[in-house]
DNA sequence: CATGAATGAGAGTTCATTCAT
DNA sequence: TATGAATGAACTCTCATTCAT
């Protein structure tokens, strides 16, 4: 990073669609062929750009990774943060959370591989990798300390290595549904996901009490 | 591939040795840089054989990585295949199998990553590791339905998707813990993981009925 | 140099401001850094002044470099031809001379250096660079030859080789004191410089008349 | 600087023979190109080796400048180690003194000249070219106070400053004759130098009391 | 079989110059 | 004229694989 390279937003309309589709061709090439296989020459070649334009907008392939990156952070912490609705029941809590997490991930299953793939050697990217998932799990911990106070789940569990587990196992049957090709049917994973958390956090699962779509959840993309 | 490589054992005891001590190299070298930045002179340096005596034993890069993922994944069989002495309890089944894979992933976690890193690229590579993920799920749900048939297990879920997320759940925890350095008393993992999963399919889990040492748990390799 | 940019002096008067900044930010940045190394952006940044706008002044890298040259030319030309008052005795006549390509050695020697540096493989600046030292050394051309006709230096010697050496000399000494950081008390320099010029023609050279402090009783012989 | 490359000599006569290719064709190229317009497919190409065996005997450009200015260096230091035999007078001295330092630098000119260039932007390189001026200017030091001593040559000069301007005197005319084309009578310039060097230091020099073969100058190499 | 030098097709990055606005 | 993004040829260095010894 020499610095050679517009450091923000570039000003000009046509500066910032340029480099827009650089971006998107970047994610676009990063998600078919992983972060080593990538050519600069595929992203311009994709986003229809000169070479060396791409250095007037990133320093190197790592800084527009950085920016793909970014972007994905943000859909998954947004994913994150969505709550169901004030009122909601616990177990339809766990429903929403299960199914948005879901869906974002499966619209970014692709690139969250890539950013896994080479954070073992770019600490940037791990702790990208980590903070998306910390903050699903922030969040499980919250809801589940809350739903200690309210007396309905049980207060004897190790809170942190349980909201872990949870978390963990939603992401992993994610990898496995959008990366690996494991196949299932939506419902069923989101209601088994749904009773393995609620009933492991103490909590009175029975049958769905309701159908999925009136929580809002598979919407589909 | 084309074949020079000696494709069986080698013959000679000297050779068997030398075969022997590139896959060990190798399978270090691998875990510190990862596939694509592993050196062919890194391996032969470490294994202290000559550079070019490499293609005598192997066709590629990918041959003797092919080479120390099968023994990994023998390893991981292993584990998977690993059962509780016959007349134990289900929930120490359980603790028994949890505690068994997180070992066997703790000595593997990461050479199973970089496993996972190639596999989108190389099928090979991605089905060796769909393999040991799958004999693992295989063995949850054999040990499941006959928890149902027992009686003591939920009859109303779905076998097929619980196992993969019990399995899924147990394996993200291992690269939690092995891969990203989270921070979880062992116990309290094997402990928090054998209750969720004892929960999730129905069985009555309270307080852990002994310690985890006479169930074998955490043998240290 | 395809004549897109203006040939003479630009018309108005912010033009001429902004070739005048560029000039005298393209010396800076040249003695710095050299002619390789100086980056057009360097020399606009420096001057303020846009990237684009270089190549409205000038066609090429050469050609402000060129510009540059010409002005160092320009001084070092006013130093050779600067001559001591008339009546000066040939001693301090030399003296004089000595230490006026002295001083503007001193404020032109990083530039001096770039332009020797790319000479061998641009005509234009060798001539150049042949022709700043060739002025100096016709001055002692001319001035050894007056004072051979004087009938106070030496007769027999070969004037050209002469000056040539000897104007390399001094210019040598510049280099050394101004490039390579040798050290030297810069009054000994121009005395054993012009000792060495008058007794090298010929010339009867005794004590520094101007340096009561220097020692330096010289035999009589 | 990675150390993949050799680092001594080849240990194979095969290997000596490609790295003494690759050093005496980098020295030509270097020579007529400079060192910035050297390519690596240059030198490979005029050697006859293939692009990529540069690497195996050098890890950079730099690496290969420096081995061939190793080699000059070293023939320089021969060629300013380089005394008349034994009873010869002070002039015929100095005579060989500086004949020997014009023939090695007419072999060495352009090389030299390249040093130079790159000194500015390579302290390694800087350094070696001063050390070789540096050890010629020693020895005059060391001739000059002896003939001091002898009381021939005059007592009240800086001989540390006549030393840095004979020495540089010779070396700026070898510059002018080897690398700028300026024609003289080689005869002619030896015997101009020698005697503004002889009467500088206040040697009684008078006609070339004998023709220069007898002194053993202008060897041609 | 053992050895290690030889090979050369890339890869990312640079930057003088051009050109659209 | 002013601006700064656009262009792409060029360059150094890498390294899996081959091959001569």
């Amino acid at each position: 990073m020499n610095g050679r390279a517009t450091t923000g937003r570039p000003p000009t309309e046509r500066g910032r669609r340029k480099r827009g589709a650089l971006v998107q061709a970047a994610r676009e090439v990063f998600e078919e062929r992983g972060f080593e296989d990538t050519r600069i020459a595929g992203i311009t070649g994709r986003a229809g750009v000169a070479y060396g334009s791409f250095y007037t907008y990133f320093d190197s392939k790592e800084a527009i990774f950085h920016e793909v990156a970014k972007g994905v952070a943000g859909e998954m912490f947004d994913a994150a943060r969505s709550a169901a609705p004030p009122g909601t029941e616990p177990i339809d809590r766990i429903r929403h959370a299960t199914g948005r997490f879901l869906d974002a991930y499966r619209d970014n299953a692709r690139i969250m591989q890539v950013i896994e793939q080479i954070s073992p050697r770019h600490p940037l990217f791990r702790s990208l990798f980590l903070e998306i998932r910390g903050l699903f799990v922030e969040r499980i911990v919250a809801g589940t300390r809350r739903l200690q106070e309210e007396g309905v789940a049980s207060s004897d569990i190790d809170v942190a290595a349980t909201a872990s587990m949870l978390g963990g196992m939603v992401e992993h049957t994610a990898r496995m549904l959008y990366l690996y090709g494991e196949e299932h049917d939506p419902e069923v994973v989101v209601e088994t996901a749904t009773r393995l958390w609620a009933r492991g956090i103490g909590l009175d699962y029975e049958d769905p009490p309701r159908s999925p779509e009136e929580v809002g959840v598979r919407d589909g993309k």
